[in-house]
DNA sequence: TATTTACACTAGCGCTTGCTTGGTTACTCT
DNA sequence: AGAGTAACCAAGCAAGCGCTAGTGTAAATA
């Protein structure tokens, strides 16, 4: 029963997890569905997670490092243009939404179902990733390029955004990339 | 045991399992904290409704035909200007979403646990709702208020719109209209 | 060689789940 | 008065739930 743990194959386990809450939502995930999906017994399945909360945790927690590395070394590398870094930020947000998709769909969906703990320390890596967001929209404004609320418009960029995972399908012809950049085109009228 | 009953029981039994829905999700909500939230014992719960998927069924067709029937009363009371129509639509959204929140949150969120059947036919409500999306869209487009592709525009402007329920407090200073207003103003370059 | 560690197993406990059954009450209509 | 019906209840069943206890075993460590 490892507490903190980031073996290889608890990675693997974690994977696994995420893909099967997806499926079936965490609620209607029995432990025993998971055991079989990872081909062990179920008791088993406790040597790796103390419960099955602990398992929605690691499966968030996992999703959500990777978004906040993502966005920064992407933001790190790109140039120091407001709508470079708008446009960037959305393509990294898209990025990380389909590469990792089970788990973030977990994150998105599936939140509520953390313990009081758990989300109070997810909270934290959740709101650090949001002010690269803010930030990023900030400058937008200062720029003139969009216009509104900062408040307002990060919401509702991010609301757009997010909402995708429930029509899109990456495999389809329109890139990710592509996606992230009409979104950007919408709102800023300049660049019409 | 009523398979397509009206009564005015039966509402008021839909409207707080709807309540039950939002605050537990579908999943963690037993018959019989249904039960106890209408005053009644489990039991007596299998009068009203065949089983618990009725009653997911019963909540979600309810919200959409509320919305279905607001939207379709403001597109005919109102101008016929593009511009107008756009903003009243969204508005219209955010009235049905907030009025019938719970409902809503359910439609949104714990559309996947309805049985095929009951999802198949739900489905036609829901299409019959954003094909008046897609029609003021289309409009607008035609009008050249805003740009873009009208499939992707009214998917980005619908789920800003959809994940309003996670964040926004209505009971706050800003109201519902002026939220579909800067969200409209947000997209139209031309009304900066 | 002796000991620990990591990982898996079997077996099942205690509890909750959705739902059924068989019967009762209260009201309406003829 | 009698029949019909909608609404309810007490009791409980079969299945499934998360999780625990105790054991086996192979590899790593001392």
């Amino acid at each position: 029963m490892n507490v903190m743990n980031a073996s290889p194959r608890r990675k693997e386990l974690t994977r696994l997890a995420a893909q099967l809450f997806v499926q079936e939502g965490f609620d209607r995930t029995t432990v025993r569905m998971l055991a079989q999906e990872m081909g062990i017994k179920s008791g088993s399945l406790f040597h790796h997670f103390k419960d099955k909360q602990e398992i929605l945790a690691a499966v968030i927690e996992e999703g959500t490092q990777n978004a906040l590395m993502i966005a920064r070394k992407a933001l790190n590398e790109c140039a120091a243009e407001p709508e470079v870094r708008l446009r960037t930020m959305a393509r990294a947000h898209l990025e990380t939404l389909f590469t990792d998709r089970n788990a973030h769909v977990v994150a998105l969906f599936e939140w509520r179902r953390l313990d009081p703990v758990a989300s109070a320390h997810l909270s934290h890596l959740r709101d650090a990733y949001e002010a690269l967001w803010v930030a990023v929209i900030d400058d937008a404004l200062a720029a003139g390029l969009i216009h509104g609320d900062r408040f307002l418009v990060s919401r509702f960029v991010l609301g757009a955004l997010n909402w995708t995972v429930r029509w899109y399908d990456p495999s389809g012809p329109r890139s990710p990339d592509d996606l992230a950049d009409e979104l950007v085109a919408m709102i800023m009228p300049t660049s019409v």
